[in-house]
RNA sequence: GCGCGAUUAGCUCAGUGGUAGAGCGCUUGCUUCACACGCAAGAAGUCGCAGGUUCGAACCCUGCAUCGCGCACCA
């Protein structure tokens, strides 16, 4: 064994273990080693964005995912950990964007153009793309990296296609113009679930309207966005609402835009169910172009939209001069002067309401009319009964309801973006037909063949669709359209041929599209609707590869639960659609890292530490055991780099036991002997044992901050502080047969300890495992060559307890033994006597007592001497105190005070006297003898009888010092 | 509004019916020959509140309060 340093110095040792690991391929998974005795294991990690760099989340939750697959590979298993990253659509392209704004490459996309800027992203995502992944390998995350996969890889954006063409034929897929979450900002649609809801302070406005048939009459009408006035095309009250059912039917000037005639601003008084007569004024302004539900109203009312805003959140011309081009808010400043210039203002109060965000770029969505592709889920019903029967676990459980009350209220998935990085939708049309958003047309004929159009305005005509087919005018609602488009596809095999070759994007088949007038639909599809296929489009499908059918479905899944109805959920979904069945067993869900505060890590309020510098401070496995160790079952974890301190001294503590195992020298891992074994060494080998049951069912359960607590306790509080200190009364001894046990002692334990350590704290246990030379007589597949190849250990079974002599009398003694000690050490506090300065204690024992632990008590107790005297006749006063062994002496020659004694014993006898009324008071309730399992009455008979010979004896040695 | 979670020592949290625990912080004493990133000892809690079940409740039940999260949402 080489000799090991005075101090642990991780960055070496890091760099250098993981570079071995990675040369010898530790982490390389085999499909063709899976066997019946040698199962597969997997885990597809969740891909950071690819612009993405480390933060504390990705630390907890890769740490999570190497536990998961270091301990599967010492359990013998083949594991497959496979990487790579997400093109992560809206972030990267506003990262981009804004690196190349800032450099003056452009000063608007399109500036540059769709084509330039794709190859802008790609060139910058070569050059940083691969950040997170080499930090994650700083932090020791042992991925099968051959494997690592991007999210628009060719292959993988084949299977985009793929998947997208079969849902189209399935029908799950439909373009429709809908009102959707518009971001401004980002110019693109988003999905309900990228829609935040915040409570905003803004203000109520009331204005009124006058009754054009009846000139005197008012109404007033409270809303949030005056800005949207231009945009009314009815005002609506409740039917049922008597203060206004006679106006039902007739009509209000609205205000805005001031330039309209009387006669264009004419809208209709209509009735409605969806108005609260309790809320506001009851008389609802209808604004079907910017608000959902105004739009249904609208729909059933039949409506004219008026939009009155572009794209970008300004007002258009539609919304009146005043108003035009100014930003949605300073528009509802405006609007609102004007009301007051008009002096229909009636009031104006501060309000707060809940306004939708974009999770993105944080500004407020815009509900608006567009339209986009959207996507019936497939295979809801299997997603939801693999959690509900038990097939697919979730832990904590308790996101199983979430997951299904979202599957049981499910909606339809807006796939398509208006953006230009991700994975175009592989759909292209006729160059002639127009994209606007103002025509809306369910137009197959890019699939089918087809020509399918609108005629009309879906705002103002029911959804019936006029089309024509071959040519034929057929009119049809859009879903029949869909249906009689299937069948059609179904008897022409032409037209599978072209949607097949559109799925697989062969190049040819492109330029033969676009060489007939073809074009592309311009969107791209959400980035989620790549992200789902990642368990199995990561393994080669849709081959049927040998990876898929031994790793697939994966075994665990480790992610946050804010991404449960984005990511896992769809996961599961895709899993069964595509793969037919689940795409994980297990689904780890991890708490938010929170600031000490409790705050949520964010940029802006600097509260964000970098990962990298806590490596650099000190070392991975601090970083690792730190964040574990504050990272209970299901709760948030606020992070505190007071845990990653711990995470450093608990690692130097292993070191430097190590150390002091070395110092020691002889043989390294000698055999131990049995007849020799003392109590202390059958007691740390019983807590070895219980340590191991205990991590391997912490690990089962993926409690990891209870593992994490078992670890430091067994190896600091009962291997250090207890253990190593007893062999220093061997190695003291000058036995060097017992000398030589107790060392094999000590490395058996440690090389057990190291081991499952190694989940936890990679670096510096491959470190110690070699030098300490654990792994010298191994063969590789067991930690010859690295521990991360040795097996993880079991609990004793009986054999091996009974070989070692471990039972409960030999446990009972040396647990008695360190309660002497402990006694002892208080004797010393109580008369303050420095644990440093050797003083001598006498022991009255009341057994045997073997010279070996005379000697640990000696050791331990820091006593000069340490006197076993059956016989003591203690000077009267001498403090004593009552130990399992014997009563425990501590004279104090020249110093004794009898005063102070007398004081210290009545103190301890109040305690004891109180401990016994309390027994004595249960015992006494004859319910509690009567209905009490016979077991809790036997330990409640044993304190008793345990506390009364205390007091006996503590009441003797008072009366003996005689009265104060 | 509906649902979920939390409430135990100054702080962060364990503790599934039978003698209240850990780490950090704090106090005291120690450069004891592995470790001051250490050793030893200590102080510190009517377990959020009110009822109930039970011989017995931090733990089970009911209600309430406070905090956090998710979903839905009325201008």
């Amino acid at each position: 064994m080489s000799e090991l340093a005075k101090t642990y110095e991780p960055a070496a040792v890091e760099a250098k273990w993981y570079e071995y690991w990675l040369q010898h391929g530790c982490f390389t998974a085999d499909p063709s080693r899976v066997s019946a005795q040698r199962p597969a294991y997997s885990i597809v990690i969740p891909p950071p964005n690819v612009t993405g760099v480390l933060t504390l989340g990705h630390v907890l939750n890769n740490t999570i995912q190497d536990i998961l697959a270091r301990r599967a590979r010492m359990l013998g298993k083949e594991v497959l950990w496979l990487p790579g990253t997400d093109h992560a659509g809206i972030a990267t392209q506003n990262v981009v964007e804004k690196t190349l704004r800032k450099e003056g490459a452009m000063k608007h996309r399109d500036d540059l153009g769709r084509e330039a800027l794709v190859a802008k992203i790609w060139e910058w995502k070569e050059k940083y793309g691969g950040i997170i992944i080499q930090q994650l390998k700083k932090l020791g995350a042992s991925c099968d990296w051959s494997r690592e996969r991007f999210t628009m890889d060719a292959d993988y954006s084949q299977c985009v296609s793929r998947v997208f063409v079969d849902l189209y034929k399935k029908g799950c897929i439909y373009r429709g113009k809908r009102m959707v979450n518009w971001c401004p900002a980002s110019l693109t649609a988003l999905s309900d679930e990228e829609v935040e809801m915040k409570q905003q302070s803004g203000f109520m406005y009331h204005f009124k309207v006058e009754v054009a048939e009846m000139p005197g009459t008012w109404l007033t009408i409270a809303t949030t966005r005056p800005e949207t006035i231009p945009g009314d095309t009815a005002v609506a009250v409740n039917p049922k609402d008597a203060r206004y059912t006679h106006l039902i039917g007739k009509h209000v000037r609205r205000p805005l835009p001031l330039e309209a005639t009387d006669e264009q601003k004419l809208i209709p008084i209509i009735s409605d169910d969806y108005v609260d007569f309790e809320f506001g004024t009851g008389v609802l302004k209808v604004t079907p172009a910017h608000d959902k539900n105004d739009f249904d109203i609208g729909q059933r009312h039949k409506l004219p939209v008026v939009d009155v805003m572009n794209p970008d959140g300004t007002m258009n011309a539609l919304a009146g001069e005043s108003l035009s081009n100014l930003d949605r808010f300073e528009a509802r400043k405006v609007a609102a002067e004007k009301l007051r210039e008009l002096e229909v203002l009636v009031k104006e109060e501060p309000y707060q309401n809940n306004v939708g965000f974009s999770e993105r770029a944080g500004v407020p969505i815009e509900p608006r009319l567009s339209e986009q592709w959207f996507l019936k889920y497939p295979s809801v019903a299997e997603a939801k009964a693999c959690v509900a029967d038990g097939q697919m676990k979730f832990f904590p459980e308790r996101w199983a309801k979430v997951y299904d009350h979202w599957l049981e209220g499910i909606q339809d998935w807006c796939i398509s973006r208006q953006l230009w990085w991700g994975h175009r939708v592989p759909v292209w049309r006729k160059s002639d037909d127009s994209f606007s958003l103002g025509s809306v047309f369910v137009d197959v004929s890019d699939l089918l063949s087809l020509s399918v159009r609108t005629q009309k305005f879906i705002g103002t005509d029911s959804p019936t669709v006029a089309v024509t087919i071959d040519g034929k005018p057929v009119t049809a609602d859009a879903g029949e359209l869909l249906k009689i488009g299937r069948q059609l596809q179904d008897s022409d095999p032409e037209i599978r041929e072209i949607v097949t070759a559109i799925s697989t994007i062969d190049p040819a088949v492109i330029a033969q599209l676009e060489a007939q007038g073809y074009v592309q639909d311009p969107d791209v599809l959400d980035t989620w609707f790549s992200s789902w296929l990642w368990p199995f489009a990561t393994m080669g499908w849709p081959e049927k590869t040998e990876t898929l059918a031994k790793f697939y479905p994966t075994t665990d899944l480790v992610t946050g639960p804010d991404i449960i109805f984005f990511w896992v959920a769809r996961m599961i979904m895709a899993g069964y659609e595509w793969m037919g069945d689940l795409p994980f067993k297990n689904v780890y869900f991890t708490g938010i890292i929170r600031d000490k505060q409790g705050r949520k890590m964010s940029k802006s309020l600097g509260n964000s530490p970098d990962p990298l510098d806590i490596i650099a401070k000190y070392g991975a496995d601090a970083l690792r055991f730190g964040v574990m160790r504050s990272a209970p079952l299901g709760a948030d974890i606020l992070f505190d780099e007071k845990n990653v301190e711990l995470g450093r001294n608990f690692c130097t503590k292993l070191w430097n036991a190590t150390r002091f195992r070395q110092m020691q020298g002889g043989t390294s891992e000698g055999e131990i002997q049995p007849a020799l074994l003392n109590s202390d060494d059958r007691w740390i080998l019983a807590r070895l044992s219980d340590a191991i049951g205990d991590v391997s069912t912490a690990l089962d359960e993926y409690r990891f901050s209870d593992a994490t607590a078992t670890l430091y306790r067994f190896f600091w509080n009962e291997f250090c502080d207890w253990y190593l200190e007893t062999c220093k009364a061997v190695f003291n001894s000058g036995d060097e047969a017992r000398k030589a046990n107790t060392l094999a002692v000590i490395d058996f334990v440690l090389a057990h300890t190291l081991r499952i350590f190694h989940p936890f704290l990679p670096f510096i246990t491959e470190e110690l495992w070699n030098s300490l030379g654990f792994n010298s007589d191994l063969p590789a597949n067991q930690g010859g060559e690295t521990i991360m190849a040795a097996p993880w250990p079991k609990p004793f079974g009986e054999d091996e307890r009974a070989y070692f002599g471990i039972d409960e009398t030999s446990e009972k003694f040396a647990n008695a033994k360190y309660e002497v000690v402990n006694l002892g050490r208080g004797l010393r506090r109580d008369f303050n006597i420095a644990s440093s300065k050797r003083t001598r204690f006498v022991l009255r024992p009341n057994g045997e007592l073997a010279p070996h632990d005379s000697e640990v008590l000696r050791i331990l107790l820091n006593a000069e001497p340490l006197d076993v005297l059956a016989d003591y006749a203690a000077p009267k006063g001498t403090p004593v105190a009552l130990t399992p062994l014997g009563e425990l002496h501590l004279p104090l020659e020249g110093l004794i005070d009898v005063a102070a004694e007398r004081e210290r014993l009545a103190k301890e006898l109040t305690k004891v006297e109180q401990e016994l009324a309390k027994v004595r008071a249960k015992l006494a309730d004859e319910n509690f003898a009567a209905k009490v399992p016979a077991k809790v009455l036997d330990e409640h008979r044993q304190r008793e009888s345990d506390w009364a010979e205390k007091y006996a004896q503590l009441s003797k040695m008072r009366e003996a010092l005689g009265a104060a």
